[in-house]
DNA sequence: TTTTATTTTCAAAAAGTTTTGAAAATATAA
DNA sequence: TTATATTTTCAAAACTTTTTGAAAATAAAA
């Protein structure tokens, strides 16, 4: 296998596992591709490595600006954009956690602190409803804190808790 | 807000979350709706309560018996299959991370290894190729690692974790 | 200023996913 | 056995998301 067939592959198959968290298959790639490559591509390099439309490019590629996870760069001398992946994977997935706290976990808290406040009397399913809510907002709340906790901390952070697990 | 108003509410709520996680808007409705409920109930009583048709409650009622999420019983006397869900939230929570190891985690370490025994060359391109993969190998595996050992453990184990994080 | 390069926008087309509903299959009762 | 209840299947329709590509906007150079 050269090196073309094993970037094709990965970059693939970081587009399908993107797929299946919520993040299309183009922002997926573009940002394996802009991962893989040690220096910042143009608009016209993604394109044509990805053999995708200047739009998609252009619209994803803000995207993962949005997200944090890819960054402008002017070169001098050159008029056209720049940009490329933080590279450091830690942050990444740091960076994704922040986000995906902000889009889902925050609304899904704000549904359950809404109905906690309802009137819904001692029926066998006011109960239940009762009871499903509230662990799902103890739990929520847990893993919120650990984001939190996670977000502010260095990869070491993560690698003690590894270590304090196994003994 | 009375019960109703408010069961609506979570289930609307619970089915845009699923959405973003790569799981069907019914298929976490009728979820949503089996773990609100505190008897079991058949495919007509899911049909009413979600305003969806015979098929799709009967298709996504079996993926999430799949996905061991939801459960089927018989009763005696009675001829329709009734179908409850998983109520405790931890085993809901290492059923779900078990069920998308085996469909993402496995498959990219899959191509993860297939790549890392490519001759790739000394060039830039190729370098940052095997750094990129080997730290995503790195720290998937670390995760992979995480999910196995908390898929085996119990709820008061996550709870350790975070007294021995905050010490 | 005008020309040229580049980026952005967005309506329409294409692609992908979910849902429906009715027919087929299956299971139980009579 | 036949009749009835129930579940399953799947092609077609509805819906959603993504992608395209060309026109508009912006920015830099001449």
């Amino acid at each position: 296998m050269d090196l073309d067939e094993a970037k094709y592959k990965f970059i693939q198959e970081w587009g399908v596992l993107g797929s299946s968290w919520g993040i299309n298959r183009a922002m997926a790639q573009i940002h394996a591709c802009l991962l893989l490559s040690p220096d910042s591509k143009t608009t016209d390099e993604v394109m044509d490595e990805l053999k995708i439309s200047r739009g998609n490019a252009n619209m994803n590629m803000r995207a993962l600006i949005d997200w944090g996870l890819v960054f402008k760069e002017f070169k001098p001398g050159e008029r056209k954009e720049y940009f490329y992946a933080e590279k450091d994977l830690w942050t990444v997935m740091k960076q994704i956690a922040k986000e995906r706290r902000k889009r889902e976990i925050i609304p899904i808290k704000d549904v359950l602190a809404e109905v906690s406040t309802a009137e819904l009397g001692d029926s066998a399913e006011g109960k239940e409803f009762k009871k499903v809510t509230k662990d799902i907002d103890s739990i929520i709340t847990k893993f919120d804190g650990l984001i939190e906790m996670a977000s502010k901390s260095d990869q070491n952070w993560f690698l003690k808790i590894l270590s304090k697990l196994v003994k």
